[in-house]
RNA sequence: GCGGAUAUGGCGGAAUGGCAGACGCGAUAGAUUUAGGUUCUAUUGUCAACCGACGUGCAGGUUCAAGUCCUGUUAUCCGCACCA
């Protein structure tokens, strides 16, 4: 008998001799074939490691595990993005500077993970907030500068009351702060901006290339928002200003029957003269400013508005006049910050018309009630009425003439617009990377040299964001005031810093080449290794984080510093972990677990195997401790193999198919994400072992390989125990003939009309017309009445049709 | 409102259009044990307990055959939200 399984000493060993053996170091031998598989790095948070958090980590390590296996020469690599807010108010609270925080906390999650058993590279690791990093974050940052794309600019931000630190929109969610859950309102700041928007249309089309699954790019898709339509030029009456819309109507142009502008419109200042009402619009005006772009959208439902009385706009299509309104549901930030208003055939518009009595006129037809009565938004069933040179066309057609006829007549072009906004990029906080920009009275915004890259963080006395909303690094006058790089004269330094979003936008290009002092990584490097193989991250990234990370990739493609196009060649995105109540885990609900306990309780081995058995990869998955032992009673029955461990050196003649068909599933499913049904199998061709009482050699071995990605430490040391040669993790993956997957003999049920009536054994290659036979006879007496038809699916079913 | 996903035993979950419920948990009975735990064996969708009938959110349809395909519908979860 062999002694029990003792997990914390085995777990402990071998994560030793794989420290000492380099058994995960990356090659640089660039001739190998290569594979790039990547998790997103933690924010390494007080808390330590979550059970989240394993989840992903394990998935692609058993990919890594196993190409290694295949003889790619593998590159999985783990870092920190650790500059943020967490622990900027950590360090506020408690008094204690946040890089000495990040240490701290990096250290314990590179134990943890450490105590899991990872394949990483940890000779790679590399850190956001290290100055060696973050010099070429700064880098990147002045490519985009002296490229045009990074600007300052004027504009509401959105402030969070609390944090006191302006946030991007995707960081506000339902009108509180994403982190703190505070009120955010608008402030206008200055603030340095990126043009993520200059690749827009990229970012959409390249989406094509690129093996992602299919709802990330769909929200991808959705977030830029791409949509075709016109801009048009309505004439104000008795002025040389026209008035520029966006729709992606055109073919309503002749049921235009008001205009609404935006209340921040610019044009209603240059006319305040002529505006009889001033009085009211300013009143409007300073209501809706006060709002949050929350309160517009959320709370105001009811539509409002008012009519500037003494403007009057004309149709370009009919010459019509209609009265322009100003009214909160146009906003200046999307089109022209003007729309013409279609009441019959937009919802808004309807609304609004209805509030307040404006005509609604139908211009397209096919609608079940009257215009009056209901919108009508058909595009697909409509035809064309009202509508002069228009009228009987379809929706499509209409949209194509109306839009020759208003470029021939240099009335309007054809426009695409986006959603998607340019990136808000300062953050008032200290504990992010330093703009690397001084501002200089004569020369305007200049970057500082490269050489003088990293612009480092100076020691601050406090970390606490003013009241004014500047950064920390304001009150630093020292370290403010210096010299202008272009003109010598006094110079202020930008004061504010980067978002965390930063540094992960390009975080996977360092890992190719960590210490390279001379550039982010070296062509050879990039070239050898990107783009990432696999990437696999949660589904609360698939917007912000990839959509940055793939911008930046793309600027830099275009500045020829990276080899390809897309940063990623393949993306899946994993589920969430529930605590055992089907609710998220929170320390307030009480429904947290620490995967520390389970290691100790019961290994890292079996943490991994239940985490990778508890469902559908890509659905979140509600904790069970039951289920956690079940995989240790797996774990437990692998280990008393040995006991019945015989001498045969190959399969025997029973198990041949069986080993066979196993090595093809489990490599199968670790490719596409079926470690549940995987580690299923594995069970199943264990249980088989156990009904004989034996299993040999051969069988032993191949059933450890097979494992060895999902329980690494209990693999390797049955492998040393049972004298195998070498390291499993220097071994090969086992090959399987798919000739040998199909048994010799195969059960067949045999139906009448679909119903299962009686089973017969036969040879798999079995001829259609024996088989029917065979199933007959089978069948006996229950075959009444007459065949109308005879099926058979090879390997599968008969079916006899009778009436 | 728009977009995406999900719905299968007591529970987690399996099923290229071909015997629904693999595998695991839990439960029941037995063996081992002074006992509990562990381990082992057997049973375990429901009803009927003999043949059998019924079963994948709900209602239809296609097919020799539907959890799977089509149409409609309900519920839950996630994301976005006046984007003209």
């Amino acid at each position: 008998m062999a002694e029990l399984y003792h997990h914390r000493e085995l777990e402990q060993k071998w994560q030793r001799i794989w420290e000492e053996e380099r058994a995960f170091a990356t090659s640089n031998d660039y001739s190998r074939p290569k594979y790039y598989a990547l998790v997103e790095f933690p924010y390494p948070s007080g808390q330590g490691l979550h059970v989240g958090h394993p989840r992903p980590y394990t998935a692609l390590d058993i990919v890594a595990r196993k190409r290694r296996m295949q003889g790619y020469n593998v590159l999985y690599p783990m870092g920190w993005d650790a500059f943020g807010l967490p622990t900027e108010n950590y360090a506020i609270q408690n008094h204690i500077h946040p890089r000495i925080v990040t240490k701290n906390n990096v250290e314990r999650f590179k134990k943890q993970l450490q105590g899991l058993g990872y394949s990483f590279d940890w000779e790679r690791e590399v850190n956001t907030t290290d100055p060696e990093y973050y010099k070429w974050t700064q880098w990147i940052f002045l490519k985009l500068f002296h490229a045009g794309l990074a600007y300052k600019s004027e504009m509401p931000i959105n402030w969070c009351t609390s944090c006191k630190v302006g946030l991007a929109n995707e960081e506000v969610v339902s009108g509180v702060c994403e982190r703190c859950g505070s009120e955010v309102v608008r402030k206008v700041k200055s603030q340095w901006m990126l043009k993520i928007t200059e690749y827009a249309d990229k970012l959409i089309q390249d989406l094509d290339t690129v093996d992602y699954i299919e709802r990330v790019k769909v929200s991808q898709k959705n977030w830029i928002g791409k949509s075709q339509g016109a801009e048009v030029d309505f004439a104000l009456k008795g002025k040389e200003e026209k008035l520029r819309i966006y729709t992606t109507r055109a073919d309503t142009l002749f049921g235009a029957t008001y205009m609404v502008l935006s209340p921040e419109h610019p044009v209603i200042d240059k006319y305040e003269e002529e505006i009889a009402n001033f009085d009211a619009v300013r009143k409007y005006r300073e209501m809706a400013s006060r709002k949050s772009d929350f309160e517009r959208t959320e709370l105001a439902k009811d539509k409002t508005g008012v009519m500037l009385e003494g403007l009057t706009a004309i149709n370009p299509v009919n010459g019509k006049e209609i009265p322009i309104w100003i009214s909160d549901y146009v906003l200046m930030s999307y089109g022209t910050g003007a729309i013409m208003a279609v009441p019959a055939h937009d919802e808004r518009d309807w609304e609004f018309a209805k509030k307040f009595d404006m005509p609604i006129i139908e211009v397209v037809a096919g609608s079940p009630v009257s215009v009056q009565e209901a919108v009508y938004t058909d595009v697909a069933a409509g035809t064309l009425v009202n509508s002069d040179f228009l009228n009987g066309l379809s929706v499509p057609e209409a949209q194509a003439k109306v839009l020759e006829f208003l470029e021939k007549e240099g009335l309007g072009t054809a426009k695409t617009n986006f959603k998607l906004r340019d990136w808000v990029f300062s953050r008032q906080r200290y504990w992010g990377e330093p703009i690397p920009i001084v501002h200089c009275d004569k020369c305007g915004f200049v970057a500082i040299p490269e050489e003088e890259l990293p612009l480092q963080l100076p020691e601050v006395d406090s970390y606490m964001p003013t009241d004014t909303g500047e950064s920390p690094l304001a009150a630093m006058s020292e370290w403010v005031q210096t010299v202008c790089p272009a003109c010598g004269g006094p110079a202020e330094r930008e004061t504010d810093t980067m978002p965390q979003w930063a540094g992960s936008s390009w975080y996977f290009l360092r890992y190719t080449d960590p210490g390279n002092e001379k550039a982010l990584a070296s062509k050879e490097a990039l070239e050898y290794w990107m783009p990432v193989d696999w990437y696999n991250g949660g589904m609360e990234h698939t917007t912000l984080h990839l959509l940055y990370s793939r911008f930046w990739h793309k600027f830099l493609y275009d500045r020829n510093v990276v080899p390809c196009a897309e940063p990623y060649q393949k993306r899946t995105s994993h589920g969430m972990i529930l605590g055992s109540n089907g609710e998220k885990m929170s320390k307030s609900r009480g429904n947290v677990v620490n995967p520390d306990d389970i290691v100790r309780e019961y290994g890292a081995d079996t943490l991994r195997t239940y985490e990778m058995f508890i469902g559908a990869f890509d659905l979140s998955a509600a904790w069970s401790e039951d289920g956690v032992k079940g995989c240790r009673r797996f774990l437990d029955r692998i280990w008393k193999l040995q006991d019945i461990l015989t001498e045969g050196a190959s399969y025997s003649q029973d198990m041949e198919t069986k080993m066979h068909q196993t090595i093809k599933k489990v490599g199968s499913d670790y490719e596409n994400l079926k470690y549940n049904t995987a580690i299923a199998a594995m069970m199943a061709l264990l249980n088989e072992f156990y009904r004989k009482n034996e299993i040999n050699r051969a069988e032993f071995k191949t059933l450890l390989v097979l494992l060895n990605p999902v329980a690494p430490h209990i693999t390797e040391e049955l492998w040393e125990r049972s004298g195998y040669e070498g390291r499993i993790y220097q071994t090969q993956w086992p090959e399987y003939e798919e000739s040998k997957t199909v048994e010799a003999t195969i059960e067949i049920a045999v139906q009448i009309n679909g119903k299962t009536r009686a089973v017969v054994a036969l040879p798999a290659d079995v001829e259609k017309d024996a088989a029917i036979a065979a199933g007959k006879e089978a069948l006996g007496n229950k075959l009444t009445g007459h065949i109308v038809k005879e099926i058979y699916v090879p390997g599968r079913i008969i079916n006899i049709v009778a009436k």
